[in-house]
DNA sequence: TTAATATGCAACCTGGAGGTTGCCTGTCAT
DNA sequence: ATGACAGGCAACCTCCAGGTTGCATATTAA
């Protein structure tokens, strides 16, 4: 019977509002595919792996891992489709080494979040006091 | 046949040899599951509008979105199992309200992974300059 | 007391994420 | 030229994240 369900005015805003979306740096959408990228231990441990300097070919950053060639192979392909890796062929081999801005982007973000909240409860402490 | 896969001395530390891993503030193992739960566009909508400050009740998250009742419930348990978010029953309804801390864990997080890469960047340099 | 509201729970469906295996193609070293 | 090594592609499998519907249960307002 579908009772639940929107009922605010007719739908979505479905056209951005101008302003509205508080996009962080031209984010929004890509924002989602960037924390989901790292939503994933083995990808985090990658990204660790990645920090630490070296550009690394996939059958190193396969040694030590349990998972096989391929697995890595598609983790790497995930990072890299959201951007916080990227990939230079070498001969045979393709290094990986990390890219550190869109991690300062999601940095941003998540300081935008934390501010905003931070701000709505000073508002409404200063409302209450007054 | 397997010819791929593991190949390192026996297996993975599994033991954590001690100041090997980097962990931002007991994280570690958490941190995808924060990342996780922020990889998700329903999700990101629910907390920047959770970040307006206001606990919301589920029915007024749940307005203009689209989703039904109970899509909106289960994004809200995942993030209040992430511990981004908590929630408080008031009488026949649960208002949920933004909880900051975990943002500022990855916002140190990604900090730390970014330094990181500075600075093996840094003694790369040095080490070809000189 | 009763109807409307706000949730909770459970069963069910579907697509894609994460893994694997097998096979094929470039590259490098002999 | 011939293996060994590094990767790419594709088919296939399994499981769970997102969503939905239906029904049951508190709480509130009349």
């Amino acid at each position: 019977m579908r009772k639940d369900r929107r009922r605010g005015p007719a739908q979505a805003p479905a056209h951005a509002p101008a302003g509205t979306q508080s996009r962080t740096s031209g984010g929004g959408p890509g924002q989602a595919l960037l924390f989901a990228a790292l939503g994933d231990e083995t990808r985090l441990k990658l990204i660790a792996r990645l920090a630490r300097g070296q550009p690394q070919s996939i059958v190193r950053l396969t040694r030590g891992s349990l998972l096989t060639r391929q697995a890595i192979t598609k983790h790497l392909r995930v990072l890299k489709r959201a951007g916080l890796v990227r990939c230079v062929r070498a001969g045979r081999e393709s290094r990986f080494e990390l890219d550190p801005r869109p991690f300062k982007d999601m940095e941003e973000y998540l300081s935008l979040v934390a501010r905003a909240w931070d701000e709505a409860l000073a508002r409404l402490k200063a409302f209450v006091e007054e």
